[in-house]
DNA sequence: ACACCAAGCAGCAAT
DNA sequence: ATTGCTGTTTGGTGT
């Protein structure tokens, strides 16, 4: 099932390696290694020690040993190349569209474990802006007493917009910018563009404007109050802190939700 | 150096995970598992294959055998909690700030691989938008004939202006908005709003805009010509290799190498 | 700490 | 295929 080496020759890893991506496994390599990428930007990563994971959909990412991000990667659909350069393991790594390389020098090797991996499932994800879009749409006075979201084909012919309606008694076209986090100047641009399309396109010389968020910054407010538009606070319908106690509960939660 | 086990046990695991993690070294466990994340967001990920990163600096990644991102993740500077729950390895994962945690569990263990990484080097990268900034101010005739660019002080008294000058004839102020690729509405929505500020603070009547990028989106173009904005066309420079920079340095030194 | 913005952004849905 | 936009965006820089 796995195949671990440790401390493996030139020779031996790349052996493993070329053998893991042939049965289509994953592999991790971990190793002293330097990094040239040439495609829509170039970067060179010199000599240091990393891991090197390879998978079977030809996905190739390079972590050096802190830090979240990878350093380099290729996306998936590349094509992989091993050879040994003056006792140097050398992989090459290439993707057609868009057109990039990334070569790897490895001249020291601390282990190569592959192992077929199978996968079918999904991540399942809550708390994004469509939730809290939607939680606005089920409760429309957060905006206004007045306010009455539209359906989805009246939205549809002015783009996309986050949450659109109208004023119940004045009849007043109503967009909502909605924005998960902290609302800043982008969200107010792009508010003022959803506006002034849904102006030229209606014909409504009335067009109110709204961003939904949890907070906004104070520049953003200031252009947003300049342009004659309005903020209304809105928190996440769901408390998605943590809670310490009976993670257990949670999971069981996860799993009806998920059986529905 | 380095240490790996092949389809370990539980117990197994556990103590060499828990043994990379007190010597400080990097650690990829394969095996099947199901996470749950509850931070910023919530998400579950039910049974399936993955590789499991954790690394020094308390950075905890899990990717699915195929694609580029990675499924779950905890930023650097998390705690670890290892324990075994009914034959589980119960793996939790904690933030502080932002409040975050994170429990895999894993039913199967695949290989448990660990090695002590040492890096001190960091990328070097060019083809940035800087870059064709700085390309730009370089070479301003590409705006126009007539414009000059200002020094940098100049750039930032109103804020993130990409390029900014003037038309030498007329006296005009000229802001650029650089992309490195595809200008679309966001940047001259972007644009819009600088050129807006410096009218405002400087209290000229005045102020030309230009978006220049190797390309813009037909609506981006549309919107950019309704404002009276102008479009340049730049391709970025064959040879991105600066020179100043001692870091940089090593790419160019790579690049003469290579061209020999 | 906050605000703003680029990114080899990636990935996704709608056109 | 292109366009537009979200993201547990991340990461960096300037105030």
């Amino acid at each position: 099932m796995a195949e671990c080496l440790e401390n493996p020759g030139i020779g031996e890893a790349a052996a493993a390696i070329e053998r893991a991506w042939r049965r289509k496994e994953s592999c991790v390599i971990a190793g002293t290694c330097r990094v040239i990428y040439e495609g829509r930007a170039k970067s060179f990563l010199d000599w240091g020690d990393r891991l090197l994971v390879l998978k079977n959909d030809g996905t190739f990412i390079v972590h050096k040993p802190s830090g979240n991000n990878p350093a380099n990667w290729m996306r998936p659909g590349c094509d992989l190349h091993l050879s040994d350069e003056d006792g140097v393991l050398v992989i090459r790594i290439e993707s057609k569209k868009p057109p990039e390389t990334m070569r790897v020098e490895v001249r020291e090797l601390f282990f190569v474990s592959s192992s077929k991996l199978h996968d079918g499932t999904n991540l399942v994800q809550v708390g994004t802006e469509a939730d809290l879009a939607e939680f606005i749409m089920q409760n429309p006075s957060i905006i206004d007493p007045d306010f009455v979201p539209s359906n989805l084909e009246e939205q549809t012919k002015y783009g996309f917009l986050d949450v659109y309606g109208r004023m119940k008694s004045s009849g007043e076209a109503v967009i909502i910018e909605v924005k998960r986090y902290n609302a800043d100047l982008s969200a107010v641009s792009q508010l003022r563009r959803y506006v002034e399309r849904v102006r030229n396109l209606s014909g409504k010389e009335k067009v109110l404007g709204f961003i939904a968020a949890p907070a906004i910054t104070k520049n953003a407010l200031k252009m947003l109050l300049d342009f004659g538009f309005e903020f209304r606070r809105v928190e996440p319908p769901e408390r998605l802190v943590p809670e310490s106690r009976n993670q257990r509960r949670l999971l069981s939660e996860y799993y009806s939700s998920e059986k529905q």
